[in-house]
DNA sequence: CAAAAAAGGTATGTATACATATTTTTTTAT
DNA sequence: ATAAAAAAATATGTATACATACCTTTTTTG
């Protein structure tokens, strides 16, 4: 076994549990979201009437995914969407009143359970942590915008 | 937009660069192998005969998965399942030659590509990147044996 | 302005990723 | 030794995740 101290598979291991730690605080709340649909409703609050694809391009995902989101969104209530009168290709996403209280529900929730996922290390470390992050975040979208 | 910053969203974000630079660099050599997949052949090479569930356990997956990782390796015919002699219930996986073959030439192109995942951290900052990842998997694996 | 290029969305196909249920087989407990 | 519990696979269902192709509409360009 070589791979255990890659950065491939530490990396995949910490989204694993982070994703864990997502799914099962929403749950315990009594929130029906998952991650992804969490972070498009938190990019639709801040746009109200933006379109899929920039959505898509605001939390870095590709617009298929964004489609099948945005359609268990739409079916959740928690979003609406019509044909954009300016541009007939794009669809308005808005949310619902019933998409701002679960987001506001959610929220809090989401909030505290980011230092969940990073327990085990100290204040210090975390935000050292979380700084080399967006810098490998970064450095790869310079060398790689589409990315 | 309240997300960028917190530790899941930069931790989604650094899985989907591993990935993509993990895709990219093994396309570039003419190996068509996904991470996950080379995984399971690193596991399986070390030890021939392992069953399914300790695959999934080593490489820390469920056994579903990895029954659908299994099943195209073994498509691709780079290893082989059999019906396990000591308990029926499970299935002996083994490197084929292909496997052993695609395995060594694979191997050199991962280990190369760990370290350009992190550009943009010096060496000591990898290190210290590395050092986190792992201490916050232990603590988590510690809270939660079962994710 | 008409042809070409680009952009938004959807459709299709492949590969995770995991929960839950089911089947077969083995192990455990009485 | 037999019923019960547990374990290994597989099956099923849901949700990403993304490449590619296609359709429609808009924008760009000659």
């Amino acid at each position: 076994m070589q791979i255990y101290g890659m950065a491939g598979h530490l990396i995949r291991r910490l989204n694993q549990i982070s994703t864990h730690v997502f799914s099962t605080r929403m749950m315990e709340a009594g929130i029906d979201l998952t991650s992804v649909q969490f972070a498009a409703l938190d990019a639709i609050r801040t746009r109200p009437g933006i379109d899929q694809a920039t959505i898509a391009t605001m939390i870095a995902y590709d617009r298929a995914t964004i489609g099948g989101v945005i359609d268990r969104l739409e079916q959740k209530k928690y979003v609406t969407r019509s044909i954009s009168k300016r541009d007939r290709r794009a669809r308005e996403v808005t949310l619902s009143a019933e998409g701002e209280n679960i987001y506001a529900k959610a929220l809090p929730v989401v909030v505290a359970l980011q230092n969940e996922i990073l327990r085990g290390l100290s204040s210090s470390e975390r935000e050292a942590f979380l700084e080399f992050a967006t810098k490998t975040i970064e450095a790869n979208s310079d060398e790689n915008p589409s990315a």
